[in-house]
DNA sequence: TTCTAAGCGAGACGGTACGTCCAGTCTTAAA
DNA sequence: TTTAAGACTGGACGTACCGTCTCGCTTAGAA
């Protein structure tokens, strides 16, 4: 049987410095160049130290993507008690977002290896996805309540609805991500949503 | 200046034989462990012939898929008069698609490398999508004029409405692809899209 | 300045295992193929251990070896009065000593480690070979004395006509190694080292 | 079964090219610590071309040492009737040899590898050692049929007798190497040799 | 019909990166 | 303070492919 190796015993300074090469070469070269050699490179670390704590280099990306967004845990949607307004403010964000190349190269690397990787999509589902899915359907929720969306609605469809078609045109490049498509989409998502 | 290659003396069994190779070889070790020299190996072929007339992995895996979905080319949607009836039947013939690994390893690689790839994903809109979207548009265009859908529809955004969620869904593997799950998501778009 | 270790703190119980591990692993992966860390790991030593007592590989296998002969220090050579006879004995004991795959491997090993090494060479000489070589030509002292070798002999030279045919072949393995051939050998070279 | 390349395309430029770094990278840092990938890199070639067509570091080194000798494979040794006069003509030339580094260091690499490899080593006697032997056996047994060397010797001890205390002493680095050495070696050895 | 120029299968080439092993150093906890 | 354990940086290993470059060998038209 394998080794383990003693995670107590990890060096925090190799961690972050790998996190970090890797953000920024995903960024500089692509996804589809980087290297775990560059990356070892880069941070300054010898190989064997990410072979050691990673599995591939999808696995690698996927940490450092997750770095990113640390903090956003705990998330609330914002509830002003108008749910349109507040889709639409959380929508334009998200397409200010995908406007920032910083942001726009790893989550592009992260999707593309989550479609490969079953076991890294489940991952991301259970890390990223869920809770973050959850949080919108709290929202979702409270507008139900609040008689603004249909009380027998099924809010995972719900949620597809509403963010599908702003994921497929991000990763697509099917067509122009501006705030005037999030406040349309919104707008019609909500059509199909609201009570009879 | 580099030398063309005359498409005129290109021998039709070898372009055969090499998309028939990068088929299989996608659907039995995945796209990212395929490589060039293994097509050309299970083709019975050289690699500069491979190198002579694709630029890139992608390309080749970009036209063995095509011709995956050959004569599809002048494909119109079913027109029976009831656009939900004819969506449903549309949406599941995509789901059961999906189902099959030989058609869903192949599409699945194809979209990887289009994510990575802008000139690749634009090929792809111009022979593909952009194709299969009129089609789709002239069938809800038709649904307009009956009455079923609202005349000023943003019928772009519609498609995105009714086909991103499936799209997502399998893409990400974030949920079930039934034919109930068709059914539903066609019901909840439509919502959106009648006539006020 | 490097800090150097205290040797009267020094474990035994490692410096046993580790040269016992050393002889191991030299006769059953060869000297080439043998690690530090292999040591170690069979020693149930920390490696440190090692680089803390001997300063290379070689060190360390030629301790090893070092061992293997402790004991003989003292030796003499046999002295019947019969030059011809002691020397067939001595000779025909070495033959029999390089058949045994035990001794051999290790032996084998040092020697390679020698010839690269001047300073593990010049190690070898003060503390082995020149002790042997010290008692062997007392051994010809005594011959001379006795009339069985030339007075005017030297001593030096007259060692390597009898020993260095032996070694070359045993090292080579240019040709059998056995106690016929070690007599043949020492009777051709006691015709060059009669008195006249 | 391994797939074998065809010798009839291999590139003679990189084979000297390999040979030639082989040789200088021997001298310049020792054959410890000498490492495919800087003679791939030294001689421009990729590390692939030369796994393809050697099995081992050693038998690069083989190859390489085997070239400074070429066109002395039929040698013969001097005749001018005097077997003592051409012995030390002969073995006062291979002292000198020895004395030049850009010929010992890459022959000591050669005898290191000899010993560590059975097979390499029977390569050397047979491409190498024998045809050598042959020729200095030529050489007794003219010597013989003038009457200067026993008619009964056994030529193959007796070239041992000659040349193995002087391949010893360069080897263990266990004395002087000098033209006086090799005459007394001659010398004495011939002591030996000559009809009783 | 022969010539010649292309595409072809094959595979060697200079390279890059892989994932592994080990060297030699450094850190931790136990004795 | 030494020890066993093992993580660390770093370098080389031997392998897999990359994309380019010859090789001979078909296989067309053009001469």
């Amino acid at each position: 049987m394998a080794k383990q190796p003693d995670p107590s015993r990890r060096s925090e300074r190799s961690r972050q410095a790998v996190l970090a090469a890797a953000r920024e070469l995903v960024t500089e070269v692509g996804y589809a160049k980087l290297s775990i050699e560059a990356i070892a490179a880069r941070a300054g670390v010898g190989k064997q130290t990410i072979y050691r704590w990673w599995r591939s280099k999808g696995a690698v990306v996927f940490d450092a993507v997750l770095t990113l967004s640390e903090g956003d845990d705990g998330m609330a949607l914002p509830d002003t008690g108008d749910i349109e307004a507040d889709l639409k403010t959380v929508m334009r964000a998200t397409v200010a977002e995908f406007a920032d190349p910083g942001f726009e190269a790893p989550i592009r690397a992260l999707n593309t290896e989550i479609l490969q990787d079953p076991e890294l999509a489940a991952l991301y589902r259970e890390k990223v996805a869920d809770p973050v899915d959850e949080a919108k359907k709290a929202r979702l929720r409270s507008a139900q309540q609040a008689g603004q969306i249909a009380a027998d609605a099924d809010l995972d469809l719900a949620l597809e609805l509403l963010y599908a078609p702003l994921y497929q045109r991000w990763l697509l490049r099917s067509g122009p991500l501006t705030a005037d498509y999030a406040d349309a989409l919104v707008e019609l998502a909500l059509k199909a949503l609201r009570p009879a």
